[in-house]
DNA sequence: CTTGACTCTAGTCTATACTCCATAGTTTAT
DNA sequence: ATAAACTATGGAGTATAGACTAGAGTCAAG
């Protein structure tokens, strides 16, 4: 027979909590294979990489909808390279967005900050001002 | 005398709802001149030109909790440049690190994608078995 | 003086991703 | 057989930035 953990050793094996795992579960990314008569959840070893996929796809900015979206295609095994393709697009052109956005704030405060390091550095901070000037811009 | 606005015109006149108003007062970040007997809040002019830099610094992603340190600043009046120089400097590199998050973000699900078409673009996805063995690194 | 528009407080709800708690039942080890 | 360790459920709490609601009081105009 196939090892399978209680939740307490996921939770060990996988570096999640275990409130965590059961979390995840009202989600529907990851469900037990099977419980017991009084109810407790028993996992097969590919839990782990469900866990650890979870992980990296959190890190790689993905939400946890979207990861239950990537899970499901998995699950349906009808996943085409395609499907997840398009997802990645997509988070690949919001990055690029979110980068945008940065630069853009990025200038607009470096320019206030010269403006007030102009002002010399220990007048009275005319910061607030500057600020609710641009509010034209 | 001065003119003073209800919230309801402030609101209109600032572009914030009555709701956010009160939520900023309750953060910290505005409060009436004055009070009617009823309880009815004023508010001088002034409170336009707050509420216009609570947004613009907004956008430049400072959270209200910092809107409201900058404010303080502003309203004791010993604020130095120096002060609002550091607080600048904390979030330029804010941005500087989330900027390297997201490219390498960006690098690491661009390299994924290109395995995954060059396991032939309809073929059953492995992109969870991609991202699952990266969980070494 | 009544209607409609405005405002008040206090509290609930939204989304995201969990974390912690109480209470109760189960399993394991001694 | 009993104590320790584990697990179950359901619900509340955290942070952020508000939106929305109910029920009550207030203000201005006709």
């Amino acid at each position: 027979m196939t090892e399978l953990l209680k939740i307490g050793q996921l939770a060990k094996e996988s570096g999640a909590t275990i409130d965590t795992i059961r979390f995840y579960e009202d989600k529907g990314l990851i469900s037990p294979t099977s419980r017991s008569d009084s109810g407790y959840r028993y996992y097969g070893l590919d839990a782990i990489n469900t866990l650890s996929f979870v992980q990296n796809a959190k890190e790689l900015g993905f939400s946890l909808s979207e990861i239950g979206e990537f899970l499901e295609v998995q699950i349906s095994k009808n996943g085409k390279c395609s499907l997840a393709q398009e997802k990645i697009n997509e988070k690949l052109n919001d990055i690029d967005k979110k980068i945008l956005d940065l630069k853009i704030i990025k200038k607009a405060l470096t320019k206030i900050s010269k403006k007030c390091e102009g002002a010399s550095g220990e007048g009275a901070c005319h910061f607030l001002e500057l600020l609710g000037g641009m509010s034209g811009k």
